[in-house]
DNA sequence: TTATTTTTTTAGCTTTGTCTAAATTTATTT
DNA sequence: AAATAAATTTAGACAAAGCTAAAAAAATAA
C-alpha cells in the first residue's frame, strides 16, 4: 500500500462514499461532493487511473477497483478511529469531531493507527454507529436509513441529520436526541406517519413524519 | 494567529531551532538543516518576510521576529504534546516518537491541541526533558548540554545522542541509558575525563569521555 | 433524425514549493 | 588592493492541484 497525497485521499474517499454497490460515479456528482470544478475531477481521474486505483473510461464515469477500495477503507479506518478518540478521550462533542478527523485522517503512519486502535480497545463502531474497518480492512456491514424507514423494535444509532437548520437542532435538543443516541421505534401511526420511539429508560417520545425523515440512523450487526 | 502551510511551518521550526539568543541564521545553515537547496531557502525567506514572521535583508541572514517566534512556539507545543501522547498513551518507544510527531504537528486545530494538553494532564516537559510551551506560548527555560559539561549533583534527563551508530546504541543499551533516563554526575576524573553517574537507585556507572560527549541532557527548572 | 441542451474533456493559465544554472555579492587570500 | 573562493540571490523550469473558457461527446427534445 503506497502513500497518497491529501488531495488524492480526499478524492478516493469521496468516490467510496458515492459509489453504491452497482453504479458508476459521474464527474459532476463527484465535483459537487468535493466542491471542485468538473475539469479538476477529470484531471484527478486520469491520475488515479494511472495509479491503478479505479476504472475510468472518458465519458463513462468511474468506480474504485479492488485496490482503490482497499485504500478507501484504510482512510475510513483512520477517520473513524480519530473520531472515536476525539469523542471518547478528548471529550469533543459529536458535531465537532468530523472536521478535526478530516485533518488527522491524512497522517498515514500505519503503526500509529494500529496502536491507536489498540489503545481505544479495538472499537467496532464509531459513535455515529458507522463501522470501523479493522487493520486488514474488514468492515461490518451496517445500513444507514432515515428514521421513518426503521423497522419496529430494532435498536439503531442516530448517525446524522439531513436538514441542519437551527430550528431542527432546537427541536432535537429539546427531545434529547443527538448523534450517537441509541433508540428504537415502538409504534407507527398511519394517519400522520408520526412514530413513537424509546431512548434507553426515558419516557416514550413522539416524532413527526417531517422530523423522522431528517434523522438518519445506523442499524444492523 | 493565521494558518501556515506544512512547508512554511517546517521552515519556521528549523529557524527557531537554529537561531540562538543573539545570532542570525544563514541561508546555507538552514538549507543543510532542512535538506533543501539554498535557492529554495531564499524563496521561502522572501515569503515569510512578506508575511511579517521574520527579519531578512538579502545577504545578511535572517531571524524570527516576535510574531514568528510565537508561531514557532505553537508548532513546538504541538510537536511535544504529540510526542508525549505517543509515548505515554500509545506506548511508542522514544526513538519512534519524533518521526510520527513531525506529521501530527501540522494539524493546527487549536481546540484539538488544548484538549489534548488537558487530557495529558498539562505536562510541562516531554520525556526528552524538553519543555512544552503552554497554551499562551509560555515555556520554561532548560539547557541542553553534553554529559561531560553537566555540573556535579544536578539531575538531568537524557535528551538525545550525538553519534547514532549501532556501536553506541549497543553500549547505551548495556548501561540501561535511554532517552528520558534521569541521571546525575557524582564524580569527574581529570586523568581520563571519565565520569561516574547515578541513575535512580541503581549502582554507580562509569562513563568514558568519548561516551559522555555523545550524550546530551536537559537540566534546569 | 436533426437540433438543442447537458455533461465531460481539453487546452492553457495560476500558485506553491521545489530545482538547476547563471549571476551577483560578500569574504578571504595572496 | 586585486584576485579568488564561498555564499547568496536571480532567472527560468517543473510538477501538483486547482481554475476558466472553449471544444467535443452524449443525452434529450423537437
Amino acid at each position: 500500500m503506497l502513500n497518497y497525497t491529501t488531495s488524492e485521499e480526499n478524492y478516493i474517499k469521496a468516490i467510496y462514499r458515492l459509489q453504491s454497490a452497482d453504479g458508476m460515479v459521474t464527474t459532476n456528482e463527484l465535483a459537487a461532493e468535493i466542491q471542485a470544478k468538473p475539469a479538476s475531477i477529470t484531471d484527478m481521474m486520469k491520475k488515479l487511473k494511472a495509479k491503478k486505483l479505479l476504472n475510468y473510461q472518458p465519458y463513462q464515469g468511474f468506480r474504485l477497483n479492488a485496490e482503490g477500495f482497499k485504500v478507501a477503507l484504510m482512510i475510513v479506518r483512520r477517520h473513524r478511529l480519530w473520531e472515536f478518540f476525539l469523542a471518547e478521550k478528548l471529550k469533543f462533542t459529536w458535531d465537532e469531531v468530523h472536521e478535526v478527523a478530516e485533518e488527522l485522517e491524512h497522517v498515514s503512519n500505519k503503526k500509529l493507527i494500529d496502536k491507536l486502535d489498540e489503545y481505544l480497545g479495538f472499537p467496532r463502531k464509531d459513535p455515529h454507529g458507522d463501522p470501523i474497518p479493522d487493520a486488514n480492512g474488514k468492515i461490518e456491514i451496517s445500513k444507514k436509513i432515515c428514521l421513518s424507514e426503521l423497522p419496529l423494535n430494532t435498536i439503531a444509532v442516530v448517525a446524522s441529520v439531513g436538514d441542519q437548520s437551527s430550528e431542527i437542532l432546537e427541536l432535537l435538543e429539546h427531545k434529547k436526541i443527538a448523534i450517537g443516541t441509541k433508540l428504537e421505534v415502538k409504534k407507527k401511526f398511519e394517519f400522520d406517519n408520526s412514530i413513537e420511539i424509546k431512548i434507553n429508560r426515558h419516557p416514550i417520545l413522539t416524532i413527526s413524519e417531517q422530523l423522522a425523515k431528517n434523522i438518519f440512523v445506523n442499524y444492523g450487526e
